[in-house]
DNA sequence: TGGCCGCCCATACTTAAGGGTGATTTAATG
DNA sequence: CATTAAATCACCCTTAAGTATGGGCGGCCA
């Protein structure tokens, strides 16, 4: 968390940096302000939709929603021990996403998503996620 | 969608204008560059941040719709280009095994089977051993 | 209300996986 | 015979995965 808020903070630092750094040799240059504020929106613009991206659709906004398409599994599920979030975990893993892409997807931390392998794991009793798969087809779990 | 491309754009230009506007206003008491090119930072950070919102918050990651075309494994083996001894591999890999564990069972060295690991990776168009198995199975490379 | 559990997050560490490059051997093939 | 491809293996380096441990928070319940 600290470490997240000092990379964005050192970020904007070295941008800041760049800024002057454009700044002296473009003005020097007899380039227009227009252009090099242009330049300066553009850039703070892609910034901003960057963390905004990454800021802005944490916690909140979070519809993954479907439970459409199961019923037997609901019971194996449960009759194992696994959790409603571990199983989501368990699904974007199937589909072979990283734990970061999981971590992303669900809008929590990569260590979170690494708790809740390292508990899958346990309840599957397997060591390795291409394991955890191939248990959770055997066992059925998907639908 | 051209709609809001369109829309977009305005309120661009809008926020350009607005630019100036300031600019002017400012420019004239005599207000220092570097405090003019922060506010300008900000201002196009914070509407980085806005839009990056309203675009996250929309889209949500699409399915993968590859929908490649199937026929089955022979066929395919040997169209995407995947040699005997890389789609042994990839068996074995879709059973879960390591690549330690993989080599013992075929009696190679572990550095040949990420040799043929990551072969297959560039074959599949895939970066990890989840989302190969995940590809071969849609391929249906498996019987 | 105290305890359990699910969920989240973090730090620190070890191990596995993957990328890049280069090299050798063998077998097939024009 | 020279070329080509498959298979083998090595070294180095980076990143992802997994393990261990501990803390915080909120809901549930006996």
């Amino acid at each position: 968390m600290w470490r997240t808020i000092l990379l964005y903070g050192v970020s904007f630092a070295i941008l800041i940096f760049l800024l002057k750094l454009i700044e002296y040799r473009f003005l020097v240059r007899d380039l227009s302000l227009e252009f090099y504020l242009g330049l300066v929106a553009l850039l703070f613009t892609a910034v901003g939709v960057w963390t905004g991206k990454k800021i802005t659709s944490k916690k909140f906004v979070t519809p993954p929603a479907t439970t459409a398409p199961r019923k037997h599994n609901e019971g194996q599920v449960a009759k194992i021990g696994i959790s409603k979030r571990e199983y989501e975990v368990l699904l974007l893993m199937a589909k072979g996403l990283s734990n970061q892409e999981i971590a992303d997807q669900l809008h929590v931390s990569l260590n979170t998503i690494k708790t809740h392998t390292s508990n899958l794991f346990l309840k599957l009793e397997v060591k390795r996620r291409t394991q955890a798969i191939q248990k959770a087809k055997d066992l059925e779990l998907f639908g």
